[in-house]
DNA sequence: CAATTTCCTTGCATTTCGCAAGCGGCATCG
DNA sequence: CGATGCCGCTTGCGAAATGCAAGGAAATTG
């Protein structure tokens, strides 16, 4: 593990990990970006501002800016196409997969959601497989969307291949 | 499970859990309000003031109010003090536990905080044992802090008593 | 070389935020 | 029962963040 230059902790609120956590990322847009890295496939800035919630442009570059400066994702041009930015989650980036996960399965508990009880069902019942699944996509460059985007109905779909498996 | 009014859905960014669950409490304030119900045992307005991490009266009456209307925290009147407001964790408050669990796992992990390691070890190990604990504590209403304020040094702690036991 | 695509930046109006001060309700003290 | 103090806020104001529309540099396409 590379050593990050550490933010100097004296202009942090706090020592604590969960209050370091969200002054990291705990605003309303950047866990959307993770997300669409993490179980979209998404890579490009026109990819993020499509994708569903109406981001603001500078707000999304300034996001963008600020999880790369933490460390979370890496920007790399594309090699076919120059002026193309490829975004992609760093490993310490990866490792906020438990957090979405544990997000989703309680908003899909506790609110009205567009996420399938099925689905739902079986990422709680198998969260590390569902982890390993997204680990292994992320090591192996694999863009395949994880999740379908939720709003089209999906119900049908009651074993996702590839994650309840164990 | 009392069915909530549920929100219209028409008036949220996106039918996703995530961007749901952050609409609700993705700011950078209120899971810290929500980290000092759980694990610190406060509940008073004073309390949450003084936590260290500075919060402006304003804004914590405002994330209190949006808490306490998204269902996740319940506020009454102190039956002893009855200028005092008790604030406590809904069920649906509490089961937030686990996202605060893995935000205290990555950063602890990926940054540095005033957490020991020891102790993060022990609980990444014995996630749903301290999960356990922590529902237990609400259940009974037991107000001892589960983890001490950080930033003091705590390091000779190495086994947390209810904690690791398995 | 002109047109298009991609990834932003810039202005500007609106909203949110941090900070300090103050206020009403309740309790305690003399 | 009047003075004083604490608790949970509200208000006002300047600063910062946000949303929106427009535009622009660099690379690619036709």
């Amino acid at each position: 593990m590379p050593d990050v230059p550490a933010k100097s902790r004296s202009k942090r609120r706090s020592g604590c990990p969960v209050s370091i956590s969200l002054e990291t990322f705990g605003d309303s847009w950047s866990l959307l970006i993770i997300r669409d890295l993490m179980v979209r496939g998404f890579r490009t800035f026109k990819e993020f501002q499509d994708s569903g919630e109406r981001i603001a442009t500078n707000i999304l570059a300034d996001r963008l800016r600020k999880l790369e400066a933490a460390g979370i994702i890496a920007a790399e041009l594309d090699g076919a196409d120059r002026r193309r930015v490829n975004y992609r989650l760093t490993e310490k980036g990866i490792d906020l997969a438990p957090v979405l996960l544990e997000l989703l399965i309680w908003a899909a508990r506790h609110e009205n959601t567009a996420a399938p009880c099925a689905l739902i069902a079986d990422m709680e019942k198998n969260r590390n497989a569902v982890l390993a699944e997204v680990r292994r996509r992320w090591r192996e460059h694999d863009p395949t969307p994880l999740i379908p985007k939720f709003g089209a109905d999906i119900e049908r779909s009651n074993s996702h291949p590839g994650i309840s498996g164990e």
